[in-house]
DNA sequence: GCACAAAGTTAGACATGGCTAACAATCTGC
DNA sequence: GCAGATTGTTAGCCATGTCTAACTTTGTGC
């Protein structure tokens, strides 16, 4: 139920925060405003999962790219791209592996698995898309792969077909 | 160090993994690229930061709004918009407090310090550029609002400057 | 002003993601 | 084909973020 009572504005013993907002929305709206509770958190859930989500999509990904590039996938090469300590790779491997994104056999390299390599082209595509369309707006390239490899985790597919257009027309 | 020697193309006892990129850049590359390594790691570094930020500015954007609305931040509205339960909220609390950006009392209501104020701000401006140019580009509110939830943690001031002039200009 | 409802806290489980240290396997160069 | 370098694994630490269950405090309605 949350707030349903004359609560807006109780403001008791409350150091009744001057300037919180600075400028908002100035129009003190009344007292019912429920519908946009609901909607936050719908997109906070969605942002939930797509956090949930976002390591093994990098990890996918550059795998595809490091099998691609160099023939194999090594720990000790994820670990140099990605920036992190080798045993710290070997670990999310496992996990990878326990979902069934990827094979591996003790000290040897990685290979994906069906869903892997599905989901590192879906990844591929997303980052292609997002890189495109920052650079196409103006941005350098170095932001550009940065801001993409954030950002390419949190597009849906409407946004995505949004920033293809744009990128091609421009 | 990572891979020096006539690495690429070893192809051993491994599958040699047919398509792992469908279409690639086609022209095979010599064997030098170590520069995208460590860029890559960078842009990896940056994303990994940012991460670790994100439920904090999600946090604080979140309580001044409810501050402002409802004149007051309870752990319960928190859990409601967030989508989370209250004990999550609580322990999330205890770290912000931690990290001087809220203050506290035990089954009190929850107040931003100046530092919690100011990345309020910081956050809100952020979220409002994100969702104005993603309306403005054309996406539908209710998915521009979870994109810019989303999106809004991995935008570089650069990104964001073009994002405005963008919304702006259009 | 008391009983009951609502809100908040604490404890503890479990998964993730980072690290270091210690050990094991593999590979390379003679 | 062996010594030494490189790579990989395992164990274990720590912080975070989610949950449920049990308890405490606060607030409401009569
Ligand atoms: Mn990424
Ligand atoms: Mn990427
Ligand atoms: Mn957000
Ligand atoms: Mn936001």
């Amino acid at each position: 139920m949350a707030n349903n009572l004359p609560y807006a504005f109780t403001c008791q013993s409350i150091p009744c925060d001057t300037d919180a907002m600075t400028e908002f929305d100035p129009a003190p709206h009344a007292t019912s405003d429920d519908r946009p509770a609901d909607l936050r958190a719908g997109a906070f859930q969605g942002v939930r999962e797509a956090r949930r989500n976002e390591l093994a999509e990098d990890y996918v990904e550059l795998i595809a790219e490091l099998i691609h590039d160099q023939g194999e996938a090594r720990p000790v090469d994820i670990a140099a791209r990605l920036g992190v300590k080798v045993p710290t790779v070997s670990k999310t491997l496992d996990r990878l592996a326990r979902e069934g994104l990827i094979t591996r056999a003790k000290y040897r390299s990685v290979f994906l698995t069906d869903d892997g390599r599905s989901l590192a082209k879906e990844c591929r595509r997303r980052h292609e898309i997002v890189l495109r369309f920052l650079i196409s707006l103006g941005l350098d390239p170095v932001t550009a792969e940065r801001d993409a490899e954030g950002i390419e985790h949190h597009v849906s597919e409407r946004t995505l077909a949004l920033f293809s257009a744009f990128a091609s027309r421009s």
